[in-house]
DNA sequence: TTAAACTGATACTATATTGATATCAATTAA
DNA sequence: TTAATTGATATCAATATAGTATCAGTTTAA
């Protein structure tokens, strides 16, 4: 079970780069190359964070990418339903030959409970708190020496 | 952003069915036209869990599956784990290149809690718990009338 | 003793989702 | 004018999810 995709996980490290150079255009380019990740996909992430205002572009040489919203204002959770969709626990419990009655169903009821549970919890992780934690411990993503293991 | 798959959400609910006819076998013939499940499907599905000792078998005529565990014992984390693989926010985490660090990796910290968290909610959804609210409230699934709708 | 109702095992197919790549037009700064 | 960029879009590959089919073996009961 896996919580975050690539799409958001790109777009929340791509998020932490633009939070950290905040006032000027940083390129899908230096992002990609900064963060060892796909280019293209990565655009496609761009684009998609652009359409839900949460960073601006600017065209042409020079050009990139920068923070719109306040970084306090980006929740993961916000992410995640962008990139993956409202947070459902099963779809099926919708459907009606199998939950027909939504308020006498345990099961759903339950997992509704769950499901706030989480997206509270993913509310909570905001850009700019995690942005406040890397200030305070350091980089994010240390280079590894060659051949060295993650600790 | 589904949280569980149809084999989890069909497994929960042969259990509940396997928790309430407690003592004798029922088939997944009856299982699945109960439910309105795909019969080879959930066989699949059964056989799973049999092999993960939560329920057991027998063949022939009369034959079918009853429950093995004590349905406290079996909770909704363990049957996501059994079908979707253990709960992980961000697999890319953990290679080198992207989390060298993992102790200074704020994110990765952020996430594992959450993680904690999420596991801890599941873990405490039981196949019991949900048999005893089913107990206090009436079925789990009341048929539908015609055109009408879940409520 | 045989037929029907079952599970065990396994192979296969279809569809959806995820991850990634490629291409070309438009824009901008130097 | 050219190189560095984004905008837009099409395509593809890999993986995961959902579902189907088949056949052998077991058990009960007629």
């Amino acid at each position: 079970m896996k919580v975050l995709t690539k799409k958001t996980d790109y777009a929340i490290r791509a998020l932490l780069m633009l939070g950290a150079k905040r006032g000027s255009y940083v390129s899908a380019k230096s992002i990609a190359a900064e963060q060892d990740m796909p280019y293209q996909f990565l655009r496609g992430v761009l684009q998609e964070m652009i359409r839900h205002g949460l960073i601006v572009s600017k065209e042409g040489v020079q050009g990139g990418f920068m923070m719109e919203k306040d970084a306090d204002d980006i929740g993961v959770r916000q992410l995640i339903e962008i990139f993956q969709g409202r947070v459902q626990v099963s779809e099926c419990m919708f459907r009606k030959q199998i939950c027909a009655n939504r308020s006498r169903c345990v099961l759903r009821h339950e997992i509704m409970r769950i499901e706030q549970v989480v997206s509270n919890e993913f509310e909570q992780v905001t850009i700019g708190k995690l942005l406040r934690k890397l200030n305070a411990t350091g980089n994010l993503m240390p280079a590894l020496k060659d051949g060295e293991e993650p600790s």
